[in-house]
RNA sequence: GUGCCUGUGGUGUAGUGGUUCGCACACGACCCUGUGGAGGUCGUGGUAUGGGUUCAAUUCCCAUCAGGCACCCCA
């Protein structure tokens, strides 16, 4: 029993302490904006991550996975040079042989880059993959952003046809819906290269006459970035944009034609929309189709849970062939905290078999080989040699909800037996040990047998 | 990057310019080597960090760091 810190008799030993705990530098902390997924959180992000993979499965967006590090230029070329993101967003700095690199902020590019480079324009068009890893932005971290912040989407490349924007939609749609997540999505078209450029003229012009009453920021976006304008939340400006040119009515006739087909097929899909004309997206790349994906009850600012769109120009502009595409990414902390909000239950993971308890030292050699050998056969038990008492052993094994128990002490090992608990209920009998295999599994038969019958009457 | 708010054990919280900062949960040990951790006893663990004011700071002030809100941006 010690109370150093009470003692009277400080002198050696408090000096002693104070020296060490000088010597041993304070345990480095989470970098800003970083965050650790405990264990606690993975079931949310397995079932995420699960309903994304099946989505993917049916409408057969492949996997692929590009570098987590890039060339700069890339994201300069794609994204943009004068975006947020490229300016002052990115984890740049140079590699050891002096090439400049980035961390990626989106995956888009990468993506783009990853198919030219692969020649993919020789496999059956559009392409299509899906892609789930972590992201990376330098920003001030908030609720629902992070500097390193996992992302999921779908990109289709090699196709112009607006089916596949109204296709990405129906599949957001339902994976929000499937999770239990009521959303609405917002969508626009800002046209391809010519219709924007002249679009942007229309609307320099209209802003131009009234800059005197656009805020600070937007008398800079005037001459650098004038769609971001229509984003603007000042009340000064969205009065002045309240009569500004609309994008969708300077579209030409092919941008036009495609927008409204998308609509059209939107509503053929009972997809609920909104027609947001001052959706512009923060990425260059972008042409034609824009969209996001909004929780119906927008809470906070940070909870756009995922945004996309058609980028036509963008494999051409790395130096590819004209190749149409579009695409969609989703924030996967963003949806969490959303599923967190709403309380939505996760379906709890199958429970093991069975649980292996063991009492007394030569049960615990032979449990470990059973349950090894029970785990060959293709019986999931669970154990735990951590502990000696049966008691605790029990309340781990309903803990893990578990219905069946194995128990193996020193009588049992005498006889060359096993007992064999049913936890619900609490009836347990005698096995001969070298039938354990046979008998759990005919208990468990059982057991799924009811189950299946049960269900068909009632279910709780 | 700008403005504002917050910072008490692992988690959630109470409280205070003055000996030992209280509680709950969680965690560990024992009762307990034969049955679902219920009960009992005991225990580990904290005022974010660094300065300043003061006889005295966890409390007041400043800075830093971190989190959050709004902006910005976007996932």
């Amino acid at each position: 029993m010690q109370k150093s810190k009470v003692t009277k008799t400080p002198d050696k030993a408090e000096e002693k302490n104070a020296e060490t705990e000088k010597r041993i530098p304070k345990c480095p902390q989470l970098l800003r904006g970083m965050k650790d997924i405990l264990p606690e959180s993975q079931k949310h992000w397995n079932y995420v991550r699960k309903i994304v993979e099946e989505l993917a499965e049916d409408y057969t967006y492949e996997r692929i996975d590009t570098p987590i590090l890039e060339e700069t230029s890339l994201f300069a070329r794609s994204v943009g040079e004068n975006t947020d993101i490229v300016e002052k967003e990115m984890f740049s700095f140079e590699d050891k042989g002096g090439k400049k690199v980035s961390l990626r902020p989106e995956n888009t590019a990468g993506i783009a880059r990853a198919y030219i480079e692969h020649g993919m324009l020789d496999r059956p068009q559009p392409v299509r993959f899906f892609y789930w890893g972590p992201f990376f932005r330098y920003d001030r971290p908030q609720a629902g952003r992070y500097r390193q912040f996992n992302q999921f989407g779908f990109e289709a490349i090699g196709d112009s046809n607006p089916i596949i924007d109204a296709q990405l939609i129906v599949m957001c749609q339902s994976l929000y819906q499937t999770i239990g997540i009521p959303v609405v999505t917002q969508i626009n078209s800002v046209g391809c290269r010519e219709c924007r450029r002249e679009y942007e003229q229309l609307l320099t012009d209209y802003l131009s006459s009234r800059k005197k009453f656009l805020c600070e920021d937007c008398k800079r976006r005037l001459t650098k970035n004038t769609l971001r304008i229509l984003d603007c939340k000042e009340k000064d400006c969205k009065e002045i944009l309240a009569d500004a040119p609309h994008i969708v009515d300077h579209l030409d006739e092919e941008c036009k034609a495609h927008f409204v087909k998308v609509l059209e097929y939107l509503d053929e899909a009972d997809i609920t929309y909104q027609l947001n004309p001052f959706l512009v997206r923060g990425l260059d790349y972008y042409t034609k189709t824009t969209f996001e994906i909004w929780p119906e009850k927008e809470e906070g600012s940070q909870s756009a849970l995922g945004g996309g769109g058609r980028y036509d120009d963008l494999v051409e502009v790395l130096g590819g062939r004209p190749t149409p595409a579009c695409g969609f990414a989703g924030g996967i902390e963003r949806l969490i905290i959303s599923m967190r909000e709403k309380e939505i239950v996760i379906p709890p993971p199958e429970p093991p078999d069975v649980f292996v308890a063991q009492l007394g030292e030569s049960a615990k050699k032979k449990a470990l080989r059973l349950v090894e050998d029970l785990r060959q056969k293709g019986i999931r038990a669970a154990s735990n040699f951590s502990t000696e008492g049966l008691k605790y052993q029990l309340s781990v094994a309903a803990k893990l909800k578990v219905r069946f128990s194995l128990i193996l002490g020193q009588k049992e090992m005498l006889d060359k037996t096993i007992l064999l608990r049913d936890m619900e209920g609490g009836s347990q009998e005698v096995v001969d040990y070298n039938k354990v295999y046979d008998e759990l599994k005919k208990r468990m038969e059982k057991v799924k047998a009811i189950i299946k019958n049960g269900n068909n009457h009632s279910e709780e």
